[in-house]
DNA sequence: AATAAATATTTAGCAGGCTAAGTAAATACT
DNA sequence: AGTATTTACTTAGCCTGCTAAATATTTATT
């Protein structure tokens, strides 16, 4: 039976992945996860707390406790909306965008290794599977 | 560029594949990453934290809380080892032993899931790059 | 045999991520 | 207008998972 493998090797990979990068990030002061909420905030600023939890798909506390840690740390800060005082809208400071560059690298790094040893074709391929995989899961 | 892609695919995927059955396994009392160390012990009863730790490729604190909390849940239970007075080995409980089939169930249900719509070629190519890209992070 | 080094585990402390319950502001309803 | 409901966020508490430092036991060295 292939198909338990699958779920297992997923697991195994991306926990691996977390791993092998989390010690890159710690040299930005970083925690692992925390380089997915800075990256939603690269492509889209002045972003409230809400729509954070919906590109993370996580829950609204995580996003509480994770903003919180960042702004402690200097990578965003936050402001309330002025229209509605309910939304909490964050944004980057320097700090938070002078590591884009470090952390896409540290990405690429990680797939380079990843992906060692399979061709174009392969890499479009997985691709597809994944994507499928992704849409089945929703 | 395929190759960022694939990357954020596997971290989305299991994310939120952890997601989904957590709730399930919240039925069983068990919290997510629990049934791995419980299914090392399946397969290989009278284990050492050790052993444990190569098993599951984590840290040994990680290993030390693990054991601690499931055996306050009692679905394990410590013995020290009576020749090396440092190992301590991990035994599974009838408790333990009786999630075992519920356990299965939640993966084969998430797996089935996830797979959809591949063919059985496609499963056993997708699986057979997963296994490349394992071996690639080792 | 006495000291040094290695091994197995533990403890403390931090962060992501979750649930459940709470607060505060905005909207809907009567 | 006044109450009820919904929405956005927070707090408390738990567990995985990590690092760094401590403890205890065993093995290696001299």
């Amino acid at each position: 039976m292939v198909d338990n493998e699958i779920r297992e090797h997923i697991d195994k990979i991306s926990s691996q992945m977390r791993r092998q990068y989390s010690e890159a990030l710690r040299e930005l002061d970083l925690h692992v996860g925390q380089d997915n909420l800075l990256c939603k905030l690269w492509t889209a600023d002045d972003i409230t707390q809400m729509q954070l939890t919906e590109l993370l798909n996580c829950e609204p506390s995580t996003v509480t406790n994770m903003v919180k840690t960042l702004e402690k740390k200097g990578f965003v800060y936050r402001k309330k909306d002025p229209v509605d005082g309910r939304v909490s809208r964050v944004y980057l400071t320097e700090k938070g965008l002078a590591v884009r560059e470090p952390i896409t690298q540290i990405w690429r790094k990680q797939q380079d290794k990843l992906l060692k040893g399979l061709t174009a074709e392969n890499r479009e391929l997985l691709n597809k599977f994944l994507q499928q995989m992704e849409k089945n899961l929703r």
